[in-house]
RNA sequence: GGCUGCGUAGCUCAACUGGAUAGAGCACUUGACUACGAAUCAAGAGGUUUCAGGUUCGAAUCCUGACGCGGUCACCA
């Protein structure tokens, strides 16, 4: 069975030489699909023919319609609207196409063969719990592994976990002086909220030392000496609060020791800096299964901030690089219209980009992949751009093949999430939420009243984190997004759970249909204007996942999922599918929801969303 | 200020990368369960695609400018 698009394609271009003449080999010919409101499921542009005809759009249309019709089975119509022609398939095409291939399993995957690359997504760091801009970043990378996974690569998922530095310094700092010992497991709190806590405990305490400061003489003297611009106390006091922590505050210089005694080894901060990471670890562990999503590999950044040091020297030879007399190293990247960047300080310590020039080789090393995609946020853009032209000057093997999925911030109806203000919406809490909603909402249905509890139980959780997912994974990645709690408890309209609805109607039916005589389906012969709606739809699975994988857009295939789920409740309303006049119809439209049902539990399986047998 | 991204129905988002009368959902109004599952379907209303020019058969999409909102401009991460 030949390809359509191809088929028409090469179609076309043959009426083109047949009707104008040899030249028209070089014509280029615009082909998509229909929109809804026209009848046809593939349209020719003909607009762009006209210098080559020399004819009016709707006369080439004609004679084009009428050619293909003419010399190809599959096309059994045409109608012309202007420039455009529109297609009608042969309803024996769609139903060869339903029955051959239409219904296995894993249609439209790629069995693999393709470049193995590395996924990196979610790389927390560890002195607080995850929140909504995590789990946006969560979802897109694993989805995004998913699909590149689904079009035949060779996956390598991994997070990069920010384990060190000042921040887990201050909650370790902050647990030892008002910690009392204390423990998750006895406290009952969930072990990454549990440090959490302590970082927030240390903001407290530090607040409270800056404003008793404030009051004494030596606050007095800076006050007079730096406010140069006449600013209000209050005002001052704000701007000055990162000099306080690092000149004036026995909290900060508490904390800043800690550091360098972690950075010296000394065992007692090792031991204590391990022992907070490890509730986090497991903190973590435990929200990325109930998202049910996992890594291959984790770096801890206590092992790799070290990295890249090697490069620089490499740099320096190639010429790549050059050093200032004070010993530190900058890259020009002027001429890629980028600025001049310091890569290595001048006390020969690394930065955050030394860093991620090294994490990149390793990678390499480890995994051999010559792809590598950053899913990190869209305020990072220029540091990408800036290490992306490095390790192409550098001529790493691998330079070519990287890409920043990069997406825009998460915004509540109220504006950005503010830690300080204590807007942030917690990972856990949003989940919590979402399936509390979806349990509210079984209540009033009695289809699953007779399944145990436990089956109960985990359908609502699917339906929650259905809902929860799809609104996030929805939006377009570039698109920076407002986040309603409120809607994301939907259950209705364009959601998580309405395309579990309509797979689980394929499944009822399946159910309900008992012993069938299937091969009656070969003796089908007309199609209903939803059934060929809905295979078209299904025909275009496959290049709508090599589409979506090109652009790195789970969006799409979110989208896609919900007009089939739409075309399914549809079709569902418009037919009757066991009552139907022939066992031909029966077996015809039971072997149609079938392969719905797996196109949707395949595409929204890309997108890290279950579809239980019931709802 | 330099660079950069965005601006589409009251709200949240689409628009096959330059194609038809700019589409969905939510909210609002109305109709459909004795039917294979109503977490559904159908209908109504809702728009000068921020504005002004330009490119062409054709612009939400490309170019120029204005306005508005982000991001970023560290020997921080």
């Amino acid at each position: 069975m030949k390809a359509l698009p191809e088929l028409l394609e090469t179609g076309v271009r043959d009426a083109l030489r047949h009707l104008y003449g040899p030249d028209a080999s070089e014509q280029e010919i615009t082909l998509q699909s229909t929109r809804k409101e026209f009848e046809g499921e593939f349209t020719v542009v003909t607009f762009p023919l006209t210098r080559l005809a020399k004819k009016k759009p709707e006369v080439i249309a004609e004679e084009i319609g009428a050619r293909l019709k003419e010399t190809l089975e599959e096309v059994k119509d045409f109608n012309v609207i202007k420039g455009f022609l529109n297609l009608v398939i042969a309803d024996r095409y769609w139903m060869d196409f339903l029955l051959q291939s239409g219904v296995r399993e894993g249609f439209g995957h790629v069995a693999g063969g393709k470049d193995k690359v590395v996924v990196e997504f979610a790389s927390p760091n560890t002195n607080k719990p995850l929140h909504l801009g995590h789990i946006r970043n969560i979802l897109l990378g694993w989805s995004t592994s998913k699909l590149l996974e689904a079009t035949g690569h060779d996956v390598v998922r991994v997070q990069i976990i920010n384990n060190r530095g000042i921040a887990i310094c201050k909650s370790m700092l902050a647990w030892q002086r008002y910690g009392n010992g204390a423990v998750p497991e006895k406290a009952g709190v969930k072990a990454d909220h549990f440090v959490g806590d302590y970082y927030i405990k240390f903001e407290q305490h530090f607040q409270e030392e800056y404003k008793a400061w404030q009051k004494s003489d030596e606050a007095a003297a800076i006050l007079e000496e730096k406010n140069k611009k006449d600013l209000s106390p209050a005002d001052f006091w704000k701007g000055y609060k990162n000099t306080y922590f690092n000149e004036n505050s026995d909290l900060g210089r508490a904390a800043k020791e800690m550091l360098l005694r972690w950075e010296d080894g000394e065992p007692e901060t090792v031991a204590l800096w391990n022992r907070m990471n490890d509730w986090v670890y497991e903190g973590f562990d435990e929200t990325y299964e109930r998202l049910g999503v996992s890594f291959d590999k984790n770096y801890y950044e206590s092992e790799t901030y070290l990295l890249g040091k090697d490069m620089i020297d490499a740099g320096l030879d190639k010429g790549v690089f050059y050093r200032k007399e004070d010993g530190s190293v900058f890259v020009d990247l002027t001429d890629a219209k980028l600025d001049q960047k310091a890569i290595l300080r001048a006390d020969g310590t690394s930065l955050y980009i030394t860093q991620d020039l090294g994490t990149a080789r390793l990678r390499y090393d480890d995994f051999g992949a010559k792809r590598m995609v950053y899913t990190v946020g869209d305020e990072q853009n220029y540091h990408f751009q800036v290490l992306f032209e490095i390790l192409k000057r550098l001529e790493e093997p691998y330079a070519d093949g990287l890409f920043h999925l990069s997406y825009g911030m998460v915004d509540l109806p109220t504006g950005r999430m503010k830690s300080r203000e204590g807007t942030v919406v917690d990972a856990d809490d949003l989940m919590d939420e979402v399936i509390q909603e979806a349990y509210q909402s079984s209540l009033e249905r009695e289809s699953t009243s007779e399944l145990s509890d436990t089956e109960r139980r985990e359908i609502i959780q699917k339906i929650g984190m259905a809902a929860l997912k799809f609104q996030i994974i929805k939006v377009g990645p570039q698109k920076r997004m407002i986040f309603d709690p409120k809607e994301s408890v939907d259950l209705q309209g364009q959601t998580g759970p309405y395309v579990q609805n309509a797979y689980v109607r394929t499944r009822a039916v399946w159910r309900k249909a008992g012993q069938r005589d299937l091969s009656q389906a070969a003796g089908y012969t007309q199609l209903e204007p939803a059934e060929r709606e809905l295979i078209s739809l299904l025909y275009a699975y496959p290049g709508l996942l090599n589409d979506a994988a090109a652009n790195y857009d789970p969006s799409m295939v979110a989208m896609y999922c919900y007009e089939l789920a739409k075309n399914l409740h549809k079709f569902w309303h418009d037919v009757s599918i066991l009552g139907a006049d022939t066992e031909a119809a029966v077996a015809f439209r039971l072997y149609l929801c079938q392969a719905v049902g797996n196109v949707l539990k395949s595409g929204m399986g890309i997108l890290g969303i279950e579809m239980p047998e019931r709802m």
